[in-house]
DNA sequence: AATTTAACTTTACAAGTATAAAGTTATTGA
DNA sequence: TCAATAACTTTATACTTGTAAAGTTAAATT
């Protein structure tokens, strides 16, 4: 890096190139080396600056969590359109703390229980609102709030983690524009069939 | 294991503690020594049997893939059990294999072409069904049958296999019966709503 | 300018890890 | 029964990996 010595902008350093390989190979697979490399710095620095590998990771995913803008948290009003939206934020913001989430479900990461509160406290606000606008009437009483927003994240999260699946069924990548437009298109046709509460008319 | 040697055998239990090893920690994670552990064997045979770490999961992937029951892949004439049904294989057939594609979605496997093309054939085979039922006139036209297809996979596999996210958003966690018989029930109701194609009736 | 402190590097190591090579014991076929 | 082969074990190795300890250079303070 730079010859002028700043430990401030050298911690920043490895702090991003530990997010990028902890949340690319997740907790077991990240290597210090590797973090090291893409910091430009060395290896021993990164015992310097942060005691172990844990106490690293842990560091990563405060200073992750609390960089999240908190407007993305903020759904739309119309409920057929948050599978959408979500779908953006995903897509735009969170393709690679989605990555790590994969990690997280199967392999060893060390539990950092202030992320996992920040979590679940946007999630838990995700079912408030839908609870809110079904008691508006937007939202049929017989779906469970819960339930919708864990089919949600479902719908919103699978198909662009799960990339290689999405090309077996659909025959395009996640990562493919045209293939994004058309999901987003589809989640907005779903939501509405499954919120649309008028009642039926008669059978043909 | 026993006394008496048995080439076949301890083929046969080294492939079984494999599959159990990879399935759970993914190929990188994965441990000869662990395996040989399991297998109740010493690590050398593994390479006696097998010649490579790289080898042996092709093996187990082969190896399971055909041992899969192809009943399991017949799907409900109802388009709208669909979705319920591939639930419940999920999630009594196929919970440690839905565990290795987490893996395998973010890990650096080996690829395995031979059941990439067996898991591409059963899932184009789900699009297929979903067509004719489309055919038929029991799916709106207005549903691409692979759009359909990837959302049935999203909600039977991304809720089973974020258990965490599961508790963070329903309180429950995906192995509670109490909330794999609410899943089942939602997933019921939404490919109902879904697929109900009746004119509808006037605003009230 | 001299001394202390903080930033950064080099060297070192102990514990894994996949795998090779050689050794040993059981089974088998002539 | 005895030689050949296959099943299995021991020993060894080259490489990675996280981390400790000590060394060096720049910045801050007095």
């Amino acid at each position: 890096m730079g010859e002028i010595r700043n430990a401030e902008r050298t911690r920043n350093t490895i702090l991003q190139a530990a997010k990028e390989e902890f949340f690319e190979k997740g907790y077991t697979g990240a290597r210090i080396e590797s973090i090291a490399k893409r910091a430009g710095i060395n290896k021993q620095l990164i015992y310097h600056y942060f005691t172990s590998k844990d106490a690293l990771i842990n560091e990563v995913i405060d200073s992750f969590i609390s960089s999240l803008p908190s407007g993305n948290f903020v759904l739309p009003d119309n409920p057929a359109h948050i599978a959408d939206f979500r779908y953006k934020v995903n897509l735009e913001h969170l393709t690679d703390f989605l990555k790590f989430t994969a990690w997280e479900a199967i392999d060893q990461v060390p539990e950092n229980s202030n992320g996992e509160e920040r979590r679940k406290a946007i999630l838990q606000s995700y079912v408030a609102d839908m609870q809110a606008k079904q008691d508006k009437g937007l939202v049929p009483q017989e779906l469970d709030p819960a339930l919708i927003t864990l089919m949600i994240s479902s719908l919103t999260i699978y198909p662009l983690l799960y990339s290689n699946v999405t090309r077996m069924i659909t025959g395009h990548a996640a990562e493919e524009p045209e293939f994004q437009a058309k999901w987003g298109q589809f989640l907005r046709l779903v939501s509405e069939r499954l919120f649309d509460d008028r009642p039926k008319g008669q059978e043909v």
